[in-house]
DNA sequence: TTTCTTTGCTAACGAACGTTAGGATTAGTA
DNA sequence: TACTAATCCTAACGTTCGTTAGCAAAGAAA
């Protein structure tokens, strides 16, 4: 019977996502990704270029993926802004919870990126936070939303949404769309309207 | 004209802060340290025992501003559950802004404590957000609150309010109690049933 | 069969790491 | 004056770091 398949490149890039993940990327030696993957050190080296190859591939990825969702979810113009923003909450806690430690490295680690892949990545975060931004200010205008100052709204939103990473644990009794329905929930009904 | 006045010790703390906030812990060597400091690598032994001494040092002691701050702030037995929480969201808020550099390295840092350091500090705040949730519950057994999950919507608050440190800068334009203020008001206010 | 790709090893490189020993200087105190 | 505490230095320790060179085995492709 055959399994998963992952390239050994695939599967270095898994592993050494989990221990950056768990130990931080700094504190994370080649020789403990090694051991973790059961071989030596040095063997890495015919699979990537250096351990911040790892890291950059990393967070580029996410950066991608929270890209992609976003755009799909928030496409849609004949929709009002308050459940395009529902509908971008929910893709950003599906990216949150499909790959949490990926997550977690996007969110703490990508400081280690040395430049310009530094700053080319806050640039892409801030483009993201925009998308967020604007659309508030959307529903803002239109009446749909409560939120007086929607860049404070937006980073509270998204700070609400990235702290799932360090509590979330796949299994547990809530399943991810559950979360993100929660979220939404308790975040929206903070923002949106009350018609009574 | 006298200023400050830092014993040495304290100087090298403050220092080290810093740099564990920007760096992150591992990444910071005692030689960069050092350097910021003015001296070389070895003096810093005449005033600390080790590395790890300096985490521990500003994780506890930010831990313990935290509680300080919460035990004012919910003491008044007086007060319903609601202005209470208000007073603990806006003690969390002066102490994340008093000392944002620490707050950050308390926030991120605090997994490179080796044992036993690391369980007694991950228990200290798993009572810190306890003291959250019960304020929470108490609010929504009361009708003050909505809170279907009290420990769903402890997370979400304190996880908006911990991100903070990431974005906040001091002498912007907003005063730290005009943050508190607005993070109150807009986390209550999605949580607090509206009377009409 | 030959060739190429994938995968891994051992051994080592130079650099950086946290930390220590031992000595020097300075300022305040008795 | 003698003593003490605070402060910092140089030089080095043993360890670990990321990375490289060179070689070898094994399977797929030609």
């Amino acid at each position: 019977m055959e399994t998963a398949q992952l390239s050994r490149k695939d599967q270095i890039d898994q592993t050494a996502t989990a221990l950056f993940r768990t130990r931080g990327f700094a504190a994370t030696s080649m020789r403990e990704l090694a051991a973790a993957l059961g071989m030596e050190a040095g063997s890495i080296y015919s699979h990537i270029r250096s351990k911040e190859e790892l890291l950059h591939r990393i967070c580029f990825r996410l950066a991608d993926e929270f890209f992609a969702g976003f755009d799909e979810a928030s496409a849609d113009d004949a929709l009002p802004a308050a459940p395009r923003l529902r509908r971008a909450v929910e893709s950003h806690v599906r990216v949150l919870t499909t790959d949490v430690a990926a997550s977690a490295v996007f969110l703490h680690e990508w400081r280690h990126l040395s430049e310009p892949a530094r700053t080319e990545f806050l640039a892409l975060r801030e483009r993201y936070e925009t998308g967020f931004r604007e659309l508030i200010a959307e529903g803002a205008a239109a009446g749909e939303l409560y939120a007086p100052d929607p860049a404070f709204a937006a980073l509270t939103l998204l700070a609400s949404l990235n702290w799932l990473p360090s509590w979330y644990r796949p299994g547990g009794s809530l399943t991810p769309p559950d979360i993100a329905h929660r979220l939404a929930n308790q975040l929206l009904f903070g923002l949106e309207v009350r018609g009574n």
